[in-house]
DNA sequence: TAGATTGTTAATCGATTAACAATC
DNA sequence: TAGATTGTTAATCGATTAACAATC
């Protein structure tokens, strides 16, 4: 295993990754200004997170961007295509499986679950919504590398344990509870209200 | 305005709110170990994150769980319900539009907005999406505490701007793509696929 | 009073910034 | 070479943790 990278340089990576995807193809080399300007952050910290990766960019040249974008990808653990299965078909959870950008940035939507007999068998894109009780099963065959909990928050704590027996330690989840999961599985809460309180906070400052 | 508050604990401060509008109902005070609990945030962190807010507890008792969850709203700017508008009434826009959760939590989705023909004049719920042109317009008379961007990168910045010039100076965007906004402005991104990302790192490490 | 729990201090830890020598 | 830009250092800043006196 590659040493340890602070969080808070990881937090930043897929940023710099999404600035590189894009400007690759139309130059083949960039600054740490340039990334600078075109992700928000500094200069001084574009460098030193790019330190951590033990990345050698060109003194006086610069970075070659392909180069650096794959060793982000590389350094993020996006190898090919991870599969992530999502549970909860509700509205948020087909507006996921329906979003066609998850491809491009190095995740296929693998399978989704859900537990109601008036979704199960319904199609959404390429996908048919399967019954939440087969999840276990499929599993094994499958080697789901993600989980995104799309569920109402009264069933996420059981959905995680279900992930996590089955193999699927790393969650992201988007009902509004902690989910608890053991030692060696990871968890990412997203919600949205949250998001929208943080803002209202700084909405009262910025006047 | 009210002394400045860390970041850090800003961002805490919603979670504490969520444990603290599930447990007031039920008992009448709390402690910064129960909030711990409740949080997954260290019960020294919790008292120094309340002391910010000149909050007092009583020592030896605890704190009074619905006067905290209170001050917490309060200090937050969460009064009556702030208005949201929401641009972009695709997938995930419409999934943003259908979800019922964030009555409870401060907010009211008040209008949703698309340029597509299509859409235009179609329900989601209770509301008629209209057309972006006559956001302009009804801003004006609606007071929109909070923009959401749910529309395609490209034209992601476009949608900040026609915010911004209508008075809505706190923004949260969806669009896989930063958005700048003037200063006395405030953006909040929230990427998905970055979310993933950074997952993919620690599901590396976890095993 | 004895037990519980706050609010605050001081120490530690980690992240950011600025500056600049190294070097292409 | 002269100009540009990295990689790294040292200084600063902010956040977290642990401990405990204050006090209900």
């Amino acid at each position: 295993m590659s040493p340890a990278i602070p969080r808070a340089t990881v937090a930043r990576l897929p940023r710099y990754l999404r600035f590189l995807e894009e400007v690759a193809p139309k130059r083949s080399t960039t600054s740490s200004d340039d990334i600078a300007e075109g992700t928000g952050v500094t200069a001084a910290q574009v460098r030193k997170d790019l330190s951590h990766l033990g990345t050698y960019g060109t003194r006086g040249v610069g970075y070659d961007a392909a180069a650096l974008r794959d060793l982000i990808a590389r350094a993020l653990g996006l190898g090919e295509d991870l599969k992530v299965v999502l549970v909860g078909a509700g509205n948020l959870g087909t507006a996921l499986a329906n979003y066609g950008g998850f491809g491009e940035r190095g995740f296929e939507i693998a399978a989704v679950y859900d537990r109601d007999p008036q979704r199960i068998g319904t199609a959404i894109g390429d996908l048919e919504v399967r019954d939440v009780e087969l999840l276990s099963g499929d599993a094994a065959e499958e080697g789901f590398a993600i989980g995104i909990i799309a569920t109402p928050s009264g069933v996420a704590q059981d959905v995680a344990d279900l992930l996590v027996e089955n193999g699927v330690r790393t969650i992201l989840n988007f009902a509004p509870r902690m989910v608890r999961v053991p030692e060696g599985s990871v968890v990412r809460q997203v919600d949205l209200a949250i998001e929208l309180q943080i803002l209202a906070y700084y909405r009262d400052r910025a006047r």
